[in-house]
DNA sequence: CAATCGTCCTGCGGGC
DNA sequence: TGCCCGCAGGACGATT
């Protein structure tokens, strides 16, 4: 599923093949995933120019030189790929010069692209989101305040609380508890400094080293070019259950948290 | 007030 | 083989 890494993966990649081209022709085959009628989403964005691509959390921001934006959120099995066929799972396509193509698909259908003003677009990123964890003000300290108001907290889903702390998911959490030998249910307020240090560290890693391998393909992940991210090969624990853990051997354990599949060592994540 | 639950959707895997 | 059931999951709204 795409976390920051996959969508920040996707960013940069839009970032080269889409910024500064003019969107030619929009084809809307599903009006389910977006927020105004299919007319009025084609004549806000037909003959437009794509202004800049952003990121917030696990959001996707395409600028228009219009002045409106298209908010884009892939949930768990959108997205967004060049030059492909279309099929079933197709919800827009638009069209640029020389017959290049970018597809917005969603095989489940939970994901949203929606059509905004800028501003409210702007709005939105500001309000609703934790630091970003690769910002520079995301720094050791302002981790450990953060974690002070939420002393009570359970670690694992406190990481995946997008108000907490943006773009971090189902997987990158358990990668980041693995990493930092902590156990998904402890408590934030039991934490002591060298475990809340390692989790930082964990995170900044995590994510670096993700984005580097171009993100981590389960389920229908793939980038712009329809590949999959590498960084599969390098997950500890997610999705591991009763296999051993890389590092001490012991069997890894399957949780439920908040609802959550959550995979770790028993032995050691304490 | 904060944590948890149901919901959206579809492909796939287990069980018989 | 084939069918049916249930599970997976991000984020939101409802509930406890």
């Amino acid at each position: 599923m795409p976390e920051l890494p996959e969508v920040e993966t996707i960013k940069l990649q839009l970032e080269k093949r889409i910024k500064g081209e003019t969107i030619r022709g929009v084809e809307v085959l599903n009006p389910r995933l977006i927020n105004v009628s299919v007319p009025k989403f084609i004549s806000k964005t037909k003959g437009v120019k794509i202004k800049s691509l952003r990121r917030r959390a696990k959001l996707l921001v395409i600028d228009l030189s219009s002045g409106d934006s298209l908010l884009v959120h892939l949930k768990l099995t959108g997205l967004l790929i060049m030059d492909q066929k279309p099929d079933k799972h197709t919800s827009v396509i638009f069209e640029f010069e020389g017959s290049k193509k970018l597809l917005y698909k969603d095989l489940r259908k939970f994901g949203y692209m929606k059509l905004l003003s800028t501003s409210q677009t702007d709005k939105i990123l500001n309000k609703e989101f934790g630091p970003e964890p690769l910002s520079k003000d995301f720094t050791p300290e302002k981790f450990k305040e953060l974690l002070l108001k939420k002393k009570k907290a359970k670690i694992k889903p406190l990481l995946m609380d997008q108000k907490f702390l943006a773009g971090i998911g189902n997987i990158y959490a358990q990668e980041t508890c693995f990493y930092a030998k902590v156990n998904p249910e402890r408590k934030v307020g039991t934490l002591e400094n060298g475990e809340v240090k390692d989790v930082y560290d964990g995170l900044r890693k995590i994510m670096n080293a993700a984005i580097k391998s171009g993100g981590t393909s389960v389920d229908a992940y793939r980038d712009v070019d329809g590949r999959e991210g590498n960084f599969i090969t390098r997950l500890k624990v997610y999705g591991r259950e009763g296999q051993e853990c890389f590092r001490c051997g012991a069997k890894i354990k399957a949780i439920k948290l908040s609802g959550r599949t959550t995979c770790f060592c028993p032995k050691c994540q304490r």
